[in-house]
DNA sequence: ATCCCTGCAAAATATTTGCACTGAT
DNA sequence: ATCAGTGCAAATATTTTGCAGGGAT
C-alpha cells in the first residue's frame, strides 16, 4: 500500500524537478517513469491508469498497464502523485504540486469539482471538534449532489 | 444501478414489515429474500454480500453470491437496504431503519463510526453554502484519520 | 556487475450478466 | 399457467503479483 499521505509534499514545478526527486528518493529514472511524469505534467488533471497506459491520446507512447500501476505507486510513495476514488469509477491519479487537491463528486451526474484544501478547513474544523476526526477529501471525495442535481431531485421528490 | 436515494425511506421495524414492503413493491417473497432480510435484521450492522452469501456465521443458510447481490439491489431499490463503500473494501449493506446512517471511516486503522445524520447537518449546511453542494456521507463516508491515528501520525511527522 | 524495473501472463478481488430451470403468484 | 427469481457458469472491471529478461546505476 502506498504511503498514507502526511509528510509534507515536496514542492516541484518542472519535469526535471520531479525526475530529481525520483532519483533522490533512490529510485531509477527509467524511460517509462519519465514518460509517465511527462504525461501527468501534460494533462494536468486526474487520469486513470488505463488512460496513461493507452498514451493519453498520443501524448506519450502506450505502455504496459501493470507497470503504470506500479510506477504510480512508486511516485505516490515519493509524494509526487496522489490518487482519488471518484464514485465507483477507476482511480484517478494526478501530480501533487505543493498542496494536494480535495474534491466534491456528484453521485448523480458524475461532475467532479476540485477544491483548495483551505476552503474546507472550516468543515474540517467542525468535524474535528464534533467527532475528534481529521477529515480529508483528497483520497475519498465528498459525495452527494451538485447544485443542479440537488434541484432536480428535489423537484422529483415533490412530484411524488 | 440502484435508486439514488431520496424518496423517504419507508419506516419498518420487524421482518414482517419488511416482507410486506417487499410484496407491496410488487416483488415476490422468495425464501432467499426472506432469509436475506432475516440475516440483515439479525446482524444489524453493515455486512458484505460475501458474508451474507456465506450465511453470516450460521445465522442463515449459505446461498448464491450472485443472487445475494441481485436481491440486495432489489431491496435497495425499495429503500429497505442501503450500502456504504468503506475505503477499498467490498461494499457493505445494511437495513435502512427510518433514517439512513452516515459514516466516518479512518483510512489508516479502518475503524468505522456510524453518525446520525442530524449530527452532520451543520457540516452539510456549511458545504451547501460554500459550494452549492448537497453532501451525503451515506454511500461514501467521510474519510480521514480517527483521533487515535491522527495523533500517531502527528507524532511521526514531528519526528521527521 | 548489480539488481531495480519492465513486459507479459496470470491471479485476485468485487460485481455483473446470461440462461435454463424452479417456485411464488 | 405465468413469469419473476434462483442457481450456476462465465464475463467484466480494476488492480495486483510472479517471473524471466533488460536497462539504469
Amino acid at each position: 500500500m502506498a504511503r498514507s499521505a502526511g509528510r509534507g509534499a515536496p514542492a516541484f514545478e518542472t519535469l526535471d524537478d520531479a525526475v530529481s526527486l525520483l532519483r533522490d528518493g533512490g529510485r531509477r529514472v527509467s524511460l517509462a517513469r519519465r514518460q509517465l511524469l511527462e504525461g501527468l505534467f501534460d494533462v494536468d488533471r486526474p487520469v486513470t491508469a488505463e488512460e496513461l497506459a493507452a498514451g493519453l491520446d498520443g501524448r506519450i507512447p502506450p505502455s504496459d498497464l501493470a507497470v503504470v500501476y506500479r510506477n504510480l505507486e512508486t511516485l505516490e510513495d515519493l509524494g509526487l502523485v496522489c490518487h482519488v476514488h471518484l464514485g465507483h469509477a477507476p482511480g484517478r491519479y494526478a501530480l501533487v504540486r505543493g498542496k494536494p487537491c480535495e474534491y466534491l463528486a456528484c453521485e448523480r451526474c458524475g461532475v467532479v469539482t476540485e477544491i483548495e484544501p483551505e476552503r474546507l478547513d472550516l468543515v474540517r474544523g467542525l468535524i474535528a471538534e464534533e467527532f475528534s476526526f481529521r477529515a480529508s477529501f483528497t483520497h475519498f471525495p465528498i459525495g452527494g449532489l451538485c447544485g443542479r442535481c440537488a434541484t432536480l431531485v428535489e423537484a422529483m421528490e415533490r412530484r411524488t
